[in-house]
DNA sequence: TGCCCCGTGTGCGATGATGCACGCGGAGGT
DNA sequence: ACCTCCGCGTGCATCATCGCACACGGGGCA
């Protein structure tokens, strides 16, 4: 019996296909199906039917997922143990952002922790979707929560700033999609998450304005922002940090968020996380102003 | 991160060093080393501290060691959830005895089971320690308990007979030793269990013979026994078999124990291992004599 | 109805792990 | 004080495992 195995039947209880879960583990799909047909040989049950949609759970697999999943959490607790009390500075140091760009305003401020101490790794990766740190997917985040919203529980938190929100028009459009300026026919670039659109669109300064389009990505809305496509309404780290983009003659800014800096408490005593940690705190309260959007308005006048 | 690393490294913890730990698995003790080595430098720590007496714990591989033992019986647990469901008459079946001479009693009973069934395979271990029938050690224990005694709890448990406990006698040597046949000097010949020995002479129609020697193995004794080395209580089915044992003049049956037959409840819907329980209980009840002792009672008459 | 794309299962070459044999160091016994 | 035994760490030959490429089958779309 190799406990291993029960990794790869994890992954493919959640991807349900064996490339999927190849993929997530960095292995082929072909090793995805080896080790889960060993599994089941081992076991001496078919954990999975072979159906055309995929793998899916027998009732066996079922009450086995139960289980694993156990497993996986308690190996995530096993690493945060024996982490949480390394002392040295060396070592990998993951950090979830929600938004790529936001990297402008802690990156520099790390760069000295680094050279000083080149054993310590930094990964970073921008992902919007909500990590879990229970099973060390990071451990670090940088999280938007709205106004007022508490952390998830037994995490140790800390809110660096509020987070503002402006509406910008790409500055090669603004005579004429500004609605102050004369603009017509302007709308709302609309973000994939259309309850958090409506309720934008609601708060902005020209809340009669329809939404349109579909957006996932900051960076990709903040594109056609400046391709003139429609007014949009961003953080203001971004819209005012964007040369071609350019505030709405009328201010609503907004601030319905806060910035979270995330991590977990087993992790709270290890040497490079702290540092790191305190780094990314003061940097980050450092460019609140930046993070609300406060000091670099600017209008376009006529 | 290989969940597969713990195994070893839960193996090492308990047998603290490599070449016992590789023996306990059947693999090299140059892997478990490898293997062990690989886990610390994945978790950044050190597990175990090396000293001349062996692998000992830090205070990392303490915490360690409490989770690896929950995943232990944890993936135990699964094993016996998707066994329990099995329905074929297929795969291995292990058992435990406490001693390989019992075994005359009930595999002839199984023979015509197994011939029907050849996707049965059989795995027979004598072995007077307690298994872990929740780590799967064993499917079926054959154990002694004292009379009275209880099975652990959780457990399946059938007492199927009275253990019977004779005193016996090298039949070349019955003249010689039997105190009642006008033997001198003679003497118990003793378990290792010293407790056990002391408890079992006190209740002997000799009691102030003295104890002598120190014998683990059962069939051992009974070896020393027929050498004419001393007298010995055996149980009877052991004594009773032997033609070159007769049983003392002065009876003395004792019946301090009961036969139980144990397994786990999570395994008792599985097919397989239901029929070889029934055929085995069945087996050892018919035996019942055999294994109290009575009926076979033979005395060398001067 | 035909085409295309996606996903699974299999054969082959390469890589990485394993087992074996050896050297070394320390503890215990004589 | 010497010797011997036991256990750990390392180099090398072997073998299992993995990744890659291909064939096959089934559903979706035009």
């Amino acid at each position: 019996m190799d406990w291993d195995d029960l990794r790869y039947f994890l992954a493919l209880a959640r991807a349900t296909t064996v490339r999927g879960a190849g993929a997530r583990l960095g292995v082929s799909h072909a090793t995805v199906g080896r080790r889960v047909e060993a599994l089941e040989a081992r076991l001496g049950a078919r954990l999975f039917e072979r159906t055309p949609e995929g793998f899916a759970l027998t009732d066996a697999g079922e009450r086995a997922l139960t289980t694993a999943t156990a497993l996986e959490a308690d190996i995530a607790a096993l690493e945060r143990s024996v982490l949480g009390a390394d002392e040295r500075l060396e070592g990998p140091v993951r950090i979830t952002v929600w938004d790529g760009a936001v990297c402008d305003l802690f990156l520099p401020a790390l760069t000295e922790l680094l050279t000083a101490h080149p054993g310590i790794t930094l990964e970073v990766s921008a992902d919007p979707r909500s990590v879990n740190l229970n099973l060390r997917e990071a451990d670090i985040a940088l999280r938007v929560l709205a106004a007022g919203a508490s952390p998830p529980e037994h995490l140790l938190g800390r809110r660096v700033a509020p987070l503002g929100v402006a509406s910008y028009v790409g500055r090669a459009h603004a005579r004429r999609l500004d609605p102050d300026l004369g603009g017509e026919g302007a709308r709302w670039l609309a973000y994939e998450d259309r309850a958090m659109t409506t309720a934008l669109v609601a708060a902005s300064s020209h809340p009669h304005l329809p939404p349109w389009g579909n957006f996932r990505d900051l960076e990709v809305l903040a594109s056609a922002a400046r391709a003139g496509l429609g007014l949009v309404m961003l953080p203001c780290y971004l819209g005012d940090a964007d040369p071609a983009l350019v505030r709405l003659t009328r201010p609503d800014r907004h601030e319905p968020a806060d910035v979270w800096l995330l991590s977990h408490p087993d992790l709270r005593a290890t040497a490079r996380l702290q540092a790191v940690r305190a780094r990314l705190r003061d940097a980050l309260l450092a460019a609140a102003d930046r993070l609300r959007g406060v000091g670099a308005e600017e209008v376009v006048q006529d």
